[in-house]
DNA sequence: CCGAAAAGTCATCGACCCATGATGTTGCCG
DNA sequence: CGGCAACATCATGGGTCGATGACTTTTCGG
């Protein structure tokens, strides 16, 4: 991923001309827009100025829109792996993920392309496979037992957490938004910890 | 809303030429289209095309695209508050949800737009407003007590609801969307009965 | 210092979509 | 039977968006 990243980001002088920082600037706008908007409000016009370089770019460095878009999952979905066994825990999963809905402003492209609104099935159901790699499947075998039942409780456990991820941002529910981020996660262990075999260590 | 339904439904032959009938035909083909794909996926040719009937229609009996997802919002919360008292106890709420979904094949128009999922901020504001008004108020009030943590709960719940309705018909998710819809709901309430006071009663 | 390749800019095309108003068509009432 | 009003259709305008390719500018090795 970061295999062509440049050396002279340690250079005092970075060039004018970087593809490599152009190439993540786009990235990381696409990834704030359309984890605000998501894909069809989103623009790639939108997209250039956000990053400050022409929208034209993204054709070069990824083909088209689609190709953005599953960038901008994959990358969502790799801070999420890099975290993977503190996520078999749902406290854990759940502060995790509250915090990063709440400084992202709102559910990342990853979750927005799970609840099934974007357009290309291709690309919805890689969103849903990097939900299940890098949530649900730690959780299950961590709990063990009865694969089956463990399997639709995560899954259950983890459809809530997107519910909450995708509604908390919009302020509709007003004490769902209030709710402070520790208070929030509290709430939602009581709900599920005891499910999941998952109390307080 | 029906205040303008035309009597003639009782004669023997209706009028080849019926606004009552285009103006349904076009409300039930939007709560359809929009619930499976969403605002904007959906275009107004769709809906015509599916209705049977000429999309320039729907400017004449909505105005435009928005009111006529307005429309489909309403009508989408209707049968909802019809059962508003039953749907004070989260286990009938569940129950009542998961059978709408399966049957529509997606979440309807209301939820998709409370996900924020749509664009006119006025539209997801009164979706939003109308899943309080059929599904968290009435759960609050009969729970009582404390109201801000009542609802604290409650909504935290009809979120996590809102997820599940929305992810199960993607079939992402497979033992969610395995489940039958008695035991789906069974797991549901094992989460959120106990946290809800709504045992079996 | 030159020249080629990389990086970036720009104008434009074609597709699509919502909205509008002009234009047909049907049914009903006097 | 005549004419009007309601109903429906059609053609088109105005706008937006994604993609494309020609064009300009910068960079850097030789």
């Amino acid at each position: 991923m970061n295999s062509s990243a440049p050396h002279y980001a340690t250079t005092d002088r970075p060039r004018r001309r970087d593809a490599a920082a152009s190439r993540k600037a786009l990235l990381d706008a696409a990834r704030l827009l359309f984890g605000e908007r998501g894909y069809d409000r989103t623009t790639l016009r939108d997209i250039g100025d956000r990053a400050g370089v022409d929208a034209a770019l993204v054709a070069r460095y990824y083909g088209n829109k689609a190709g953005l878009y599953l960038a901008a999952i994959e990358e969502d979905g790799q801070d999420a792996v890099a975290a993977r066994r503190d996520l078999a825990h749902i406290g854990k999963l759940a502060d995790f993920l509250v915090a990063r809905i709440d400084d992202l402003g709102g559910p990342g492209p990853m979750f927005r392309a799970a609840l099934g609104e974007e357009g290309d099935v291709a690309v919805r159901a890689e969103a849903a496979a990097a939900v299940r790699r890098a949530m649900v499947d730690p959780m299950v075998e961590r709990i063990g037992g009865d694969t089956v039942r463990a399997r639709q409780r995560v899954e259950l456990a983890v459809a809530a957490l997107i519910g909450l991820a995708a509604i908390r941002p919009t302020g509709f529910f007003t004490e769902l938004t209030a709710l402070s981020r520790d208070d929030l996660v509290a709430l939602f262990e009581e709900a599920f910890a005891g499910m999941l075999g998952d109390a307080e260590e």
